[in-house]
DNA sequence: TCTGGGGTCCTAGGACCC
DNA sequence: TCTGGGGTCCTAGGACCC
């Protein structure tokens, strides 16, 4: 029998995932306008309610408020999310063990050669899949079902929510005509502006093109994404369980820019930290460190540095990036955020040390940090922080560049956590 | 799109080596 | 002391993704 579909691999994203999820929990949620994102002061994820009326992924909390005066905006709650996710790519496995979790919200899952084993068609099980989400969790996904990975990423945007979009070889082209080239899985706003150029505007033009021609203009992944779109598979379905990560960033803006070269690199330490946080909650360390700096007008600089030996905690950097700082930093100048980015990661064990270090004190100071660790988990974040992270306006005299611990004392109550500085804990040993 | 936060991958070009 | 040709590794920065 001829068939469509050589190899059929399923996208299946998820609607309003976190706002969705939330609306799972709290039935009084459901048919209301609600965003999540509260935390960032932006807004991560609208509800089809609240899109309904205007309001999209990104815009801020302020222009959402004032678009609709009774939008329920909520912090977004990873740990729900992820739970929700985990049963979603749980689900998936149970018709193929071909699965990608590319995401928290959407997932690849290859079903080539499936349809002998549910005795239905592709389209079929796709549906059932839909189906058993919506019974299970309480969740709609749209569904993407094509040969390639592109071709199922576009299908499934191509009927939202709750949608099922099928789009067989022998009919890309009917479909790719109608796939404006911003919809493209890796073409993003400079390319898309590039291929506007000269005069391409949907998916159609673009595999239209000679392949010399696309390589010539965007390279190894613009020919990808050539053969993708033509239905010759290049990106792997990528089953693999466990990716370890390369790096780990923090980046913060304040809430309003800022001259002060204290404050900037106060903000800066505090990423600093935060990064390390997660760096140790990963059981990493790492031998990169990039600091980065924006400007008011979103000019960014950098710099970087590679340490002799992989580190798992702040103080051991504190004086390097004080220094990058010093050189990255213009007086003057009004800068709006502050990035801390971690990379040469390694898992954390056989900690090396060079000749002539003090393996004692190092092991001394990564006691106390796994000390400070477990006060944040009690606690919470930043409960502990080095003293060069505070603000100087609550920092007394020469708390500053020493790399020490305080603590900070929680006074329980409706907002009124208020800072107590205890005496510090000396770090030198 | 007037811009939040956390990531990955690719490429050009320089340094260095034989 | 100037030089060919080729390989590898590293870095900075661009572009994209959710």
């Amino acid at each position: 029998m001829l068939s469509g579909f050589p190899r059929a691999v399923m996208h299946v994203d998820g609607d309003a995932f976190f706002t969705s999820v939330e609306q799972a929990l709290h039935p009084d949620l459901r048919g209301k306008p609600v965003v999540s994102g509260k935390e960032r002061g932006i807004i991560a994820c609208a509800s089809y309610e609240a899109k309904a009326i205007g309001i999209k992924r990104g815009i801020s909390l302020h222009e959402a408020r004032r678009i609709c005066p009774e939008l329920i905006i909520l912090p977004s709650d990873y740990e729900s999310y992820s739970l929700f996710s985990k049963r979603m790519f749980e689900i998936m496995r149970r018709y193929t063990p071909e699965v990608e979790e590319y995401s928290i919200d959407e997932g690849f899952a290859d079903i080539s050669g499936m349809r002998s084993v549910f005795r239905c068609s592709y389209r079929e099980i796709a549906a059932q899949l839909q189906r058993t989400i919506h019974a299970e969790l309480d969740l709609t996904v749209s569904i993407g079902l094509s040969i390639t990975k592109s071709l199922a990423k576009i299908a499934s945007d191509f009927r939202k929510p709750n949608g099922i979009t099928a789009v067989e070889g022998r009919y890309l082209h009917l479909f790719l005509p109608r796939i404006p080239l911003e919809d493209v899985w890796g073409l993003g706003p400079n390319r898309v502006r590039l291929l506007q150029k000269y005069g391409l505007r949907n998916a159609w033009d673009y595999v239209s093109k000679p392949l010399p021609w696309i390589k010539k203009l965007l390279h190894k992944p613009g020919v990808e994404i050539w053969h993708e779109l033509r239905g010759t598979p290049v990106y792997p379905v990528a089953t693999a369980a466990y990716k370890p990560q390369a790096s780990i960033s923090k980046c913060k803006t304040f809430s309003a820019p800022s001259d002060n070269r204290d404050f900037i690199y106060a903000k800066l330490i505090r990423n600093l930290e935060s990064a390390f946080i997660k760096l140790r909650r990963h059981q990493l360390c790492a031998a990169d460190i990039i600091i980065a700096l924006r400007t008011k007008d979103y000019h960014e600089t950098g710099r970087q540095a590679r340490l002799n030996r992989s580190v798992n905690n702040p103080a051991e950097v504190i004086p390097l990036v004080r220094a990058m700082f010093s050189s990255l930093h213009t007086p003057g100048k009004i800068y709006r955020s502050t990035t801390i980015i971690l990379g040469g990661l390694k898992e954390d064990r056989n900690r090396q040390y060079e000749l002539f270090e003090e393996p004692l004190r190092i092991e001394q100071m990564h006691a106390l940090y796994q000390a400070g660790d477990r006060l944040q988990k009690r606690f919470g974040k930043h409960c502990v922080f080095l003293g060069c992270g505070l603000d100087l306006q609550t920092a007394p005299p020469n708390a500053r560049d020493e790399p020490c611990w305080r603590k900070q004392h929680l006074l329980k109550g409706e907002n009124t956590r208020k800072r107590v500085h205890l005496p510090m804990l000396d770090m030198i040993v």
